[in-house]
DNA sequence: CTTGACAGTGAACAAATGTTTACTATAATG
DNA sequence: CATTATAGTAAACATTTGTTCACTGTCAAG
């Protein structure tokens, strides 16, 4: 494993949410001269894991980046590593971080669509919404996550469940959207 | 809505995963003097947006985090601002970002669990699991993804589908454990 | 033994950094 | 009206930044 300088710089990002400068580095790499780190970093820089933009460092995607591995096809193996992607899941889920916000799903509503009590769902601000969407909603003023539809015939909008156990919700008096669901997640234990 | 500075600032974090130094701000707020962007970034300081160590600025977590909200329990409102959490989702769903890496699901062996194809699942690499466990394991050199059991008489390990149309999987030769899943990820479009 | 590649030291330096101080214009308040 | 806060300009400055250059010791290869 060795002194692990790599693992340092990572774990000062993770606290600091910046990279150090390289006079930090000096101390938390335990150089005593800055030409030390100089060589060390452009090493990371070839490596693909910090850049330089305006001569300002920065990491890359690979350097908090996850290896997504491709599917598992019934009893092949695992992608190779050549073709791996990297992933953060903050980028990959939101898109629009200043209209996004994260609710905790209860009930079972929508179970149908894999979406389960104690998940968290990604909603994004907005007010219109396509049909089949799940939505964030208030429905007679009560409010809900359910899935937008529309009646073929009569146009109206109303809400869905996708748990057979509910009926459809026609809204008695207003049906007013707040946001869309992009993405759910789900944590184990 | 203004000219959002704040946007301006995280798009550019976005972008290049790091702060602008303050000469360069003063081009992305379309300010003129570089006092004006210290007045700017001590408000964001002071609003614990931005946090200042060393005398270098860096994000706070509210900077990227997204609002949590309570769970909606049927027809009350959101939980109001004030107890309001901040996550993200990284954070959140990785714990150890050394040994974790993703992996796109196929198949519909574990939509009992709530797991569906295309979805993305967090895998932490261990060699161990618990009953319960949902894993990914070589069974009889066959990569997968399954429920990790127990026999209960003959103490026999052996996997289980989520999805009553499979049997269950007694390996012939081998079964080994590769990773155990921490975690689900759908995004929806 | 010689050579060359590494890994690190130490010093020097132009350029850029964040901060401070003094000042101006605008709008809001009483 | 006078007052006070707010938002911005402009210039000056010590400190720190990343980079470069010259040098040393170590280790492996031919």
């Amino acid at each position: 494993m060795s002194t692990d300088k790599l693992g340092l710089l990572k774990k000062f990002f993770k606290k600091n949410r910046r990279l150090p400068s390289y006079s930090e580095m000096l101390k938390i790499f335990g150089f005593s001269s800055k030409n030390a780190v100089f060589k060390l970093i452009n090493k990371w820089v070839e490596a693909n894991l910090l850049t330089k933009n305006d001569g300002k460092l920065a990491p890359t995607s690979h350097f908090f980046a996850l290896p997504l591995l491709g599917t598992i096809k019934a009893g092949y193996p695992i992608l190779a590593e050549e073709n791996r992607n990297y992933l953060t899941l903050d980028d990959y889920l939101i898109e629009d971080p200043t209209s996004a916000f994260l609710l905790k799903v209860s009930g079972d509503s929508l179970t149908g669509v894999g979406i389960f009590e104690g998940d968290i769902v990604v909603i994004e601000k907005k007010k219109q919404a396509t049909i089949g969407d799940i939505v964030l909603a208030q429905i007679d003023h009560e409010w809900t996550l359910k899935i937008f539809r529309k009646n073929r015939s009569s146009r109206i909008s109303y809400l869905q469940a996708a748990n057979p156990k509910y009926p459809d919700f026609y809204p008695k008096a207003s049906l007013e959207i707040f946001g869309v669901v992009k993405a759910v997640v789900r944590k184990f234990n």
